[in-house]
DNA sequence: ATTGGCACTCACGGCCTCGGAGTGCCAACT
DNA sequence: AGTTGGCACTCCGAGGCCGTGAGTGCCAAT
């Protein structure tokens, strides 16, 4: 009963600083939410959640506001996530079906993003499905050390040290080689996987275990996020915030100047297939102590292809933020699928 | 002598607030900068520069400031530009050679600029280099007619009607497409002039003026902005301007956030090869009433290429801008050149 | 456990004052 | 004519001083 209304009290405070940015005194909250008791209890059950940390006082004498624990538990334990509107839902199917190619679903998704959300969006976007293997080279370091280089088309070059089980001998190195080049070489990084799925299997039984080695690291250089990039959209919004943004907003911009920033962000995803939000110091980017991060996954066919989300205060909309990741990520999902 | 003096009355006042921010007044001024003449005599000149419109107070009693028309003058008649010190090109030399390939050249340039500016900075950077003609095809509309289309490997798909002088017969169309099929299919944007260079001297003297047509359609095709993409950078220092940025900073931030708008800037430069200037409302972005755009173009070989250019507040460091836009873009020049 | 009452606190907005920087004008000087 | 010093005037902005009101914590009563 009595952890019941906390609870509602706590959602009371998120809801309504998270409209009006400002404190929530315990007046303003019965008669705004219709909690069927008096301000004073309410003032009760502030002072609790203050003494377990969720909420604070700006300075004595105003109303109370949300502390990043307040807001974890808020998104933990509170929000139901609200469906997007079929009105919204038919907009982004339009929206995004009209795309011409990768480049452009990448610049309409955080478009559409920015806009549903009113916040920053960023979509990272792996340059895999764009690059080709121009040259794949394999060198005897040792007997057993065999050094891979994978030449990109856009001019990069990768390294790879493979270490074997066994020693190799010229001629399978020499003939691996020449295989491996004519199997892959001009292939997209993207249909690599497809045109190495049998590959070993032309093998000798006894070398597939060494090809399969490195098969694999081939693989893992191809999949990795090498040239990976982050499109950014709706930094404005971050401007939105007026002096009312703890602090100035120069260091988020900063950070999100930062393509390596981005990623840690965009990269940091749990393991779970859902959301993840992280809220203020929570992300371990100083810069961003005052913001939350909103992320999900993306993908095409059954591997998933790389992340999406928007970063805001954490006096954001929640609920809302994390709907609407969900749902444009399904949508590039299922866009690009289709192509 | 007069008007020498004005004109360094003015140079004085834009050098003041460019660095303050802060409307700068008779007595200032003479202590700041040894002008030999007392406050009243500047306050005459003042007095005039302002009936031109060259500089404006904002309030009765206050110092003043320049207008972009005084902006305009300085630009135009007083900057020498300063070139940079040794130290900032040899930086600039280490930083970009280390380029791995065309993104990361782009990505580093924009830092750069940023960073030499302590501004937005804006690259334009053309994937013509990175796309390549997928298939194209010649379809007889009308007896002089035709529509050519061209898919670009991206996805994208290019059309354009062509009107002939004379009428086409279905044989010339069908080799013109076959040998242009053949010529071209494949082939990176980049190489298609050379590829078509001699390609109409090979047919009947009396075709040659269609397929001249043609080709030259589709090198109009092909060396058009079609799938251009601008990188942006160091939006940050445009906090830095905090309430002193006239109006917020929102506006602004929207319009770079709209690859369009970003396009037009870097378009609209002016035919000579140098630095081209545009301040506060000479932009026709309404958005950017507030700020000056410094642009540059940057070419591989002897074909332009693209532009690059910086986004401030008009109270920027115009001399300083100019160079550092300058230097950039040649730098980026040398380094496509050297690849 | 909840509630009404009460005294206390403190940020905020309005109001006023005052100093100082800056101006325009005018008369005097070169 | 151009330059200069003097002078009266304007007006922004910082600082100080309330009064108000929202909000709190505590306590006694239900």
């Amino acid at each position: 009963m009595v952890d019941d209304r906390r609870l509602a009290v706590l959602r009371a405070i998120v809801d309504d600083y998270v409209a009006t940015h400002e404190p929530v005194g315990s007046k303003a909250l019965v008669e705004r939410h219709n909690l069927g008791v008096s301000p004073a209890t309410i003032r009760n059950d502030m002072a609790a959640l203050e003494d377990e940390g969720f909420i604070t006082q700006p300075h004595t004498s105003a109303g109370r506001v949300p502390t990043d624990l307040g807001y974890r538990l808020f998104v933990d334990r509170l929000t139901q996530v609200k469906p997007l509107s079929s009105a919204e839902r038919r907009a982004i199917q339009v929206f995004m079906e009209s795309a011409v190619d990768l480049d452009d679903i990448m610049v309409r998704t955080v478009k559409l993003l920015a806009q549903l959300t009113q916040q920053v969006a960023m979509v990272q976007y792996p340059s895999l499905a764009r690059s080709s293997v121009r040259h794949i080279e394999l060198i005897s370091l040792s007997s057993t050390r065999l050094m891979m280089v994978l030449i990109v088309d856009t001019g990069r070059v990768e390294q790879r040290v493979i270490e074997c089980a066994a020693p190799i001998s010229d001629q399978l190195l020499a003939d691996l080689r020449a295989r491996l080049i004519s199997t892959v070489s001009g292939k997209p990084f993207s249909s690599v996987p497809e045109v190495l799925a049998r590959f070993a299997e032309s093998f000798a039984p006894e070398d597939q275990g060494l090809v399969g080695t490195v098969v694999a690291t081939l693989l893992e250089a191809v999949t990795e996020r090498i040239d990976e990039r982050v499109v950014l959209g709706g930094t404005a919004h971050l401007a939105r915030y007026g002096e009312a943004f703890p602090l100035s907003i120069q260091p988020v911009l900063e950070a999100l100047d930062e393509q390596v920033v981005l990623m840690r962000l965009l990269g940091e995803v749990s393991s779970a297939g859902g959301v993840t939000v992280r809220i203020g110091h929570e992300n371990d980017v100083e810069a961003l102590e005052a913001t939350s991060v909103v992320t999900g996954r993306y993908s095409r066919g059954d591997q998933t292809v790389a992340s999406l989300g928007v970063v805001g205060p954490t006096h954001m909309d929640y609920a809302g933020a994390i709907s609407a990741v969900q749902a444009v990520a399904q949508y590039v999902t299922r866009i690009l699928d289709e192509q």
